[in-house]
DNA sequence: TCTTTACTCAAGG
DNA sequence: CCTTGAGTAAAGA
């Protein structure tokens, strides 16, 4: 499954204190199967992967393996700013493909 | 086959 | 602002 390991290494890639979208992950790959982006990155657990800045594309956090608190734990250590599960400087952070 | 999924987009109220 | 419904493809039953 290529799938798998292509979304993991485009996830590796992204830099600390930024972020992408499964949207945007999925636009790099040219599929449209953004619900299965989510499900890779939930069986996933290596830490190589930052999986946690990864969000939804309207700016919430999403879901987290560890619970969302976590997640906005640790974009908050990066200098992320996360109100009420919306991220705030989501545009000036979004980090693009390609 | 059928179901589920850490999603996204568009439409309607 | 909210809720639906459709689209999507891997994995497991």
């Amino acid at each position: 499954m290529k799938f798998k390991k292509e979304v993991y290494k485009l996830v590796r890639k992204i830099p600390k204190g930024r972020i992408t979208t499964y949207g945007e992950i999925a636009r790099a790959l040219r599929t449209r199967a953004y619900r299965h982006i989510g499900k890779i990155l939930k069986e996933n657990r290596d830490k190589k992967v930052p999986c946690h800045r990864v969000v939804l594309s309207n700016g919430k956090v999403g879901g987290y393996n560890r619970g969302v608190n976590t997640k906005i734990k640790l974009l908050r250590k990066e200098g992320i700013r996360v109100v009420n599960k919306k991220i705030i400087d989501f545009k000036s952070r979004f980090y693009k493909f390609n």
